[in-house]
DNA sequence: GACTCCATGTAATTTGTTACATGATTGG
DNA sequence: CCAATCATGTAACAAATTACATGGAGTC
């Protein structure tokens, strides 16, 4: 099972839907961080087929068009991965944060928390080296020779930040609507 | 050519380094947002040399360390890559920035003013998406089921905006160090 | 009639990951 | 002497991209 299955599972648990809508679903939600292809995208939806987790009606109405629907064994397989410990690529956590809303929110408080942490080591190891690097710079002859290799790792930084306010944000649950729709 | 094999000769700007120390320096500079394995690695330096853009030279302190080395050819298609256009994924463009300090100032200025210019469409289209998702949650009965799928659209827009802050910064050539060594 | 969007899929090529295999050197 | 780090590489496998191939439906 990889990433892109689990993330049609997570799709078709709102209901029926094309491949074609599945991809565009996608795109706009999870695009972002996640590219999916129709040179993957079918091929995935197929292995779901033959595991069982989806089926697929042919609606006749002059179209090859296929709707795949979840069945009880993908239901199951997408919850397990959702429940799973925070381990994996840092794109995953992101989309298995997207699907929260199907966590229970004990275990949703929990994995956020686990995410924290390993959020905070990663700041506490870039700051490290941005200190190492710092007095590097100190003693050498130019060091405005290296302006853009320390803004890279100042970038990083930056992310980091600004991913440990956002979590912290929503583990507080905090009011995202800061968005007035324009009028 | 694959992105790799213009990290390799990037890093072997700075000199001659070996396979493994090239590793090192990759994990330690532009390891946040590039991972290069070994397996991906050794396979890259032996095309650079097939290519004639490194040279390698055994050396013969007891060890089996090659030690490679940047060749005028080599240089000339790292400069080519580093001088193009701003297109290519996202990691391609922070991988490039950090070699920045190779091009001159016209090209720079002109390079991140691209990459500025596609940061604010990206703002903007999340924006007009942000804005159609909370006219959809405010005609709905149970808004708060859907909090974790807005929130990764907040996300990817503060994503965006730290970017276009960050870019604002160093196109100001802004000091970066805020950072001090702790005492 | 042309263009865009809907709709599905395959195949070649490229690419990367993972595990494996090997062995020297250095520091405690 | 033992562990960690240095050091290089291959092979099997998994995966994704890209281009290709096809065709219906709606609209200007």
């Amino acid at each position: 099972m990889i990433l892109l299955e689990y993330i049609l599972l997570g799709m078709l648990m709102e209901g029926t839907m094309s491949g074609y809508d599945l991809k565009k679903t996608i795109d706009s939600t999870v695009g972002t961080f996640y590219k999916a292809s129709y040179g993957s995208l079918y091929p995935a939806l197929k292995r779901l087929a033959d595991k069982g987790m989806v089926t697929l009606t042919e609606t006749d109405n002059s179209k090859n068009k296929k709707l795949y629907t979840l069945l009880p064994s993908g239901r199951i397989a997408f919850l397990e991965w959702l429940s799973g410990p925070m381990q994996s690529g840092r794109n995953e956590q992101l989309i298995r944060i997207f699907f929260f809303d199907y966590l229970d929110e004990d275990l949703r408080q929990k994995r956020l928390a686990e995410y924290l942490f390993k959020l905070d080591q990663e700041i506490h190891m870039l700051e490290a080296v941005q200190s190492v690097v710092a007095g590097e710079l100190a003693d050498i002859e130019n060091p405005e020779n290296y302006y853009y290799r320390v803004s890279v790792l100042a970038y990083g930084l930056n992310h980091f930040q600004m991913e440990r306010q956002w979590l912290r944000d929503i583990m507080e649950r905090k009011d995202l609507n800061h968005v007035k729709p324009e009028n």
